[in-house]
DNA sequence: TGTAAAATATGACCCCAATCATATTTACCC
DNA sequence: GGGTAAATATGATTGGGGTCATATTTTACA
């Protein structure tokens, strides 16, 4: 997933144009209705569910090149997770009906879409077992894993841009717990930390 | 959902071809290589991960109707989980090419697919948040919901067909915990409780 | 350079679900 | 109908991660 989905110059073929966004902006929310593909071409995008008490999950950290809020336009049901500028953005965003008229007329994109809906479900299949049966220790590490694999990440050690806080957003743990765990592990030989990074 | 995902004249006019197994019966495994699209026709399924423990995490419980197992037929990667009768089953399986062929030959085919793999995601997301937040008595709620919602059943209460120990391999809790806390929402007139079956 | 905010760190306490043990009830099937 | 396995039930104990309080370090920025 280092190169973008589907190529810049495809999208704006299609009438795709580019918006820029600030850090900390609200990109979509949860809940609300779409009538946009978005695809991301500089920066990063939290793409989370927030709770009552105003704690995040996140579902997936987005990378440039990568899609997101695409589930309402399948089934024309609200987001399923709201989108936050993690960085200063860049992104192409897509008409609805110009993105199904892209699906419909080529076969090829329309095919990687799905397949990249299945890696997404891959990622979520195994993020799932591993919140339901795992100490921390083994929560963060295989997220670590996962998130590297679901971009194709292979050398070891890789430097992942994630805080203490967006490590506990991502495995239902809480900071002072990540933070106690990722020290072990980092005693251990398992990672090596810095401030915002992790290198695993 | 209550009707076939895809027809079944349809699967058969591309060659696909039934088949029985019997209650307990694997039907792929975690990690095996794939060359079948398969669709329930009859009885249940259950889709799990089986840790090195034994416990079993149910990703999802397949209805007749249901696809099952599509992933490897997108990436060539192996099975993300098993597949387990769960009753005695009748299915329904199409070679991969043919699947494929189906696909590219077929809009709308590929489109509800595309969608199917959304309302899916759409699942994973609510439930993961749920196992990353709440306590058990939120977790069994919500779970019977989606579940419920996944397949589109509106009434209410409707009758699941689970046993603590399913409820507990899909929530990721303990039997114990669960026969506990169901039976404390019992007493609230949350839901109601039978063997092997909760109405919710 | 100084100040505020964000990120990281650490100790003490506590609650709740896991665990273990054991019992009872229900379904299955020869 | 009787024997066996599966499902359900319940009590006692415990440990691990949450919670709260507080401190330190680093970054941002005026």
């Amino acid at each position: 997933m280092s190169t973008a989905f589907i190529s810049e110059e495809t999208l704006l073929s299609y009438g795709a144009t580019f918006k820029k966004v600030n850090k900390g902006d609200l990109i979509f929310m949860e809940g609300g209705a779409a009538c946009f593909y978005y695809q991301l071409v500089e920066g990063r995008v939290r793409w989370v569910n927030i709770n009552e008490d105003g704690r995040e999950f996140i579902q997936v950290m987005i990378e440039p090149g990568e899609s997101f809020g695409e589930f309402p336009l399948f089934d024309d049901q609200p987001y399923a997770a709201s989108a936050i500028a993690d960085d200063d953005c860049v992104l192409l965003r897509l008409h609805k009906t110009n993105f199904h008229q892209m699906l419909r007329s080529n076969y090829d994109i329309h095919f990687n879409f799905t397949r990249l809906l299945v890696s997404r479900l891959r990622f979520k299949f195994l993020t799932l077992r591993e919140l339901a049966y795992n100490n921390p220790e083994q929560r963060i590490s295989t997220m670590l894993n996962y998130y590297k694999r679901l971009r194709g990440i292979e050398q070891k050690p890789c430097k992942l841009h994630l805080t203490r806080q967006q490590l506990a957003d991502m495995t239902g743990l809480r900071v002072e717990t990540v933070i106690r765990t990722i020290r072990t592990l980092h005693e251990r030989g398992r990672l090596t930390i810095q401030r915002g990074k992790v290198f695993y």
